[in-house]
DNA sequence: TTGTTTCTGCGAATGATTCGCAATTGCAAC
DNA sequence: GTTGCAATTGCGAATCATTCGCAGAAACAA
């Protein structure tokens, strides 16, 4: 996927961009931060603040984003942080552990064959949707049924 | 569904219950509080304060009632507001307009016939989903194109 | 009724996200 | 490449949902 090319390419933006690029699971706008400061000090050696990205700016970048559909924002239902990744690039679902809130990826889709979505085809026109499967991963259900 | 019988039945509690019980849509916590006053209200006149659920109360009910897995709580992805429902009585899905945030109930549910899990199913002990499409309703789309 | 334990009222604290505004930067026309 | 203007950023302050803390008030078992 193409950075989007009806927003000015900015500094900014393009970290943000490379950032999500390189990741392999969705981020949140701090992780992004934290990633954006490691770089930085990465190339400019410790005590370095110059370059890091400001918060307030990485969220409008990721409102550019979305708004030009080029990320997609997913909020987990367990916290209230939001989480960002390319759209594009196909689409994922996550099976999430509740108690240690590890992601596993599901494979395949439900909307693959979308048959269930007749009701409403008619009068919505889908853009996008969102999967996620909860529960216990095997290494918590074993921890917590020792507790017991 | 019953009230859950492992934690205090109190007053409060019992009127998120009610509540959440005649609702026919999630609500959030602050649409509970406006209604418990609205209710207070109709029954004490005008300007009655007493008896009005303090939100935190209303967050810490939702929160037992959610660990006595007797309601669920969800996040649309395009708000940071969660959203509450009484589980069981079957569950829903919903297809949100960007546009308007309207809701409009799926019928059947993607896992109803639950093939796309098996990747999962082994090592994971699944507890619940969540699924949300969304993009544009009729009304909006009609609208939006007007403006070009 | 009493004692213990679990709630609630209330406000203050927290954490994610957004806003405001002056200074800076991207980019298009010269 | 310089100039000019609009879009963007740095930065902090503001907002909004949610959680915490604590003292007084219910629940409910004995």
């Amino acid at each position: 996927m193409e950075f989007p090319s009806n927003i000015r390419k900015t500094q900014s933006r393009m970290r943000v961009w490379e950032i999500l690029n390189h990741a392999n699971t969705p981020l949140t706008a701090k992780e992004i931060a934290i990633r954006a400061a490691q770089d930085t000090k990465d190339q400019q050696g410790e005590g370095a603040t110059e370059g890091a990205l400001w918060l307030s700016s990485i969220y409008r970048a990721l409102d550019a984003f979305a708004n030009a559909h080029a990320v997609s924002r997913t909020v987990l239902s367990d916290s209230q942080e939001a989480l960002y990744s390319l759209a594009g690039n196909g689409h994922h679902h996550y099976a999430i552990c509740m108690n240690c809130k590890k992601k596993t990826e599901l494979e395949g889709c439900p909307f693959a064959e979308e048959k269930t979505l007749h009701a409403v085809d008619q009068d919505f026109m889908i853009v996008g949707h969102t999967v996620e499967v909860y529960g216990y991963c095997k290494q918590c259900r074993e921890q917590l049924s020792k507790k017991v």
